[in-house]
DNA sequence: ATTACTGCAAAGTTTTTGCAGAGGT
DNA sequence: ACCTCTGCAAAAACTTTGCAGTAAT
């Protein structure tokens, strides 16, 4: 689970990428926060604490090649932020189902597979051929109902 | 149904807003395709036909109220655009189901009230109260499927 | 008459790009 | 040695803001 430094060479000298220090730190840094949902900025500063000179620009090339590569998600929780997430290591678990308290801006990840039904449904009705799905829901968590009281 | 003023005035006017002709514009704009996922961009040139003076902010400010009313949906579709559709005039159906086709762009609604159960489902299992939901779906549609042949 | 709204231009944000030098293969 | 990658700075793209004038109530 997580980060695994060995497969992620492989892949880069598969595709005859370089295997630098930049993208392994920022590969790494989006690994120590599985559950997290990291702006480029916020990455940024992850990555900072081990590569000082790292520029922004080198941050944005190593997630879109990252996400090219399928490592880690895109996801936008609509705050005006873009964000990035880990992906799971199971790419035939290709859920990503997000909880998201309007309130306090928590976000928690479930998974389900009620879905796949839905997609061979959606599927013969539309004549689409689905691959991958993605589902927000949007309520109060716990803690801000707790609070309101 | 689509763009109704007489309502669009009503809720302005109780609202101590001002009933312009910029707003109706917009609004009558984003009604006019209601099938459309329109950026800002594009609501932009679809309201100068009308009102050629206009400036791309009152573009965003008129936006950002129609949002803040409810009357249309933001929709982000993770092409680097953030987009408007017209809401439904129904609020109690409150989803908003997309299917997206990650080769030409083309993008169709659907329904589907399964989600329902799953949200009652989710609330139980973590203490979230859900209000709505957002469903994407991406795969290759009937077009593109036929000209890979 | 009052107060909100608009258009313009400037500024703010976030992301991308060009290029010369550095670094991986 | 080769060719990709990086850091920097500039530019691009998108959105917001301040302000003086305009329009709605």
């Amino acid at each position: 689970m997580g980060y695994n430094e060995e497969s992620f060479i492989k892949i880069l000298k598969s595709k005859g990428l370089k295997v630098t220090n930049q993208r392994k730190t920022v590969l790494k840094a989006l690994s120590s926060k599985p559950d997290q949902h990291l702006t480029a900025e916020e990455i940024y500063e992850l990555v900072r604490v081990d590569i000082p000179e790292i520029g922004i620009a080198t941050i944005y090339r190593t997630i879109q090649l990252l996400c090219e590569l399928g490592l880690i998600d895109k996801l936008n929780l609509d705050d005006g932020y873009v964000r990035y997430e880990i992906g799971k290591e199971d790419k035939n678990e290709h859920h990503h189902h997000h909880l998201i308290c309007v309130n306090c801006g928590k976000v928690l990840k479930f998974d389900d597979d009620l879905l796949d039904e839905l997609e061979k449904q959606v599927g013969k009705t539309t004549g689409f051929i689905v691959h991958d799905h993605e589902l927000k829901m949007y309520g109060y968590c716990r803690d801000c109902q707790n609070n309101r009281k």
